[in-house]
DNA sequence: AGCTTTGGCTACTACCTATAGCCTAAGCTA
DNA sequence: TAGCTTAGGCTATAGGTAGTAGCCAAAGCT
């Protein structure tokens, strides 16, 4: 029935990736803003115009992007916890992921997190992972408050947006003044892993 | 002598400034990497080309805002710090007085601090200023510590990576989640004040 | 009075995104 | 098996961009 046409889409599904990954190299190599959509159909061996076959637009491949960077971040702060006591323990391990994670792909994380291109905005789908993502650390301090890791505080609106901002911190100067640099050599990032002492020294338990 | 080609440097220098206030009008509607050189020519009232006379490319006219952004941040955060007690209370004056700039400045504070054109580094000479800005944080620092505000540590590598990416963070997490919140209503400029609290807190004196 | 320079201009190249519409081959269906 | 449909290529084209070449008038210098 749908088996033979399942072929068809499986092939087109494989264009699909294919494309996504050829825009990610071009956004590491000409900057997340670059990206040329004809360059992605050069190396794709085929004409610009049938590109949009598959995307409708230039921001239609960043939003497809976006999604799939959401997804891998969500999927790597998980497994970062996975296994650890919740709580700061598991905060700790999920940061050191998500930090690795960005700094692994920069190119994603500043699409993501940095939204550098003129015009773009992700759609409700694409941007759906982000709020689990936050839905995540959240627990993560609810937990540690529970064990009492960290003093009630950090889980009000000041605490969690100094939380943030000091993993958006790090990691933002990290990409612009390192970005090459090894996650355990790096001047900021090796921070990362202090960063739950941090938290208790700024919101010390009881 | 030179005095009648004096009116005609000084014509050319407003002109200059002129195309400067207009890309910067662009780079607040557009986005940073969403100027148009085209469109900077259409306001000026002149045909793209007669633009190339004021500036050989589209970077230059970067790096020209790229200078004039951080010659005008360092003012910034220099006059924070006049009439105050070297020490914190001079950093914390200065702090937010850079915060305050940021905010107000999202367009240059964007193409200063995080990059957003692909392709586009600022010359030695723009850069310059931004030298003096680290200096000025590091002298701070060391007069906190000098009269006893401060762990000596705070003077480390680590420690001014730290301060700065507190900073960093807080500024770059405003202007993604709330660029127009006003800087007291700011979830995340609030913290501003609080900064070097939270510096004596992880670099306590003695 | 005449030379030089500034700052306009048009014309053009070479890219880009995106649309319209054609055509072939793969695949579905009677 | 024959014929219809559609996916996925293509060319041509519109209209945008950065940037270059080269012309020219007027301002300014000597």
């Amino acid at each position: 029935m749908a088996d033979t046409s399942d072929r068809r889409a499986r092939r087109r599904a494989q264009t699909l990736e294919e494309i996504l990954d050829l825009a990610l190299d071009l956004m590491a190599e000409e900057g997340v803003a670059g990206l040329s959509l004809s360059a992605a159909a050069r190396r794709l061996g085929i004409r610009p115009p049938s590109l949009y076959k598959y995307f409708p637009s230039r921001h239609a491949v960043y939003d497809a992007l976006f999604e799939r960077g959401q997804r891998a971040y969500l999927e790597a702060v998980r497994r970062g916890a996975a296994g650890r006591e919740p709580g700061l323990a598991a905060m700790a391990a999920s940061l050191e992921a998500g930090a690795r994670w960005v700094m692994a792909n920069q190119a994603l994380a500043q699409l993501m997190f940095w939204r550098p291109v003129p015009g773009f905005e992700p759609s409700a789908r694409a941007y759906a992972p982000a709020l689990a993502v936050h839905d995540h650390f959240t627990a993560l301090t609810a937990a540690a408050i529970e064990r009492g890791e960290l003093h009630p505080d950090a889980a009000s609106e000041e605490g969690q947006a100094l939380g943030s901002s000091l993993i958006a911190g790090l990691l933002s100067q990290q990409l612009s003044n390192e970005p090459d640099a090894a996650f355990e050599e790096g001047r900021f990032t090796r921070w990362v892993a202090r960063l739950p002492g941090v938290l208790v020294a700024l919101y010390p338990p009881r």
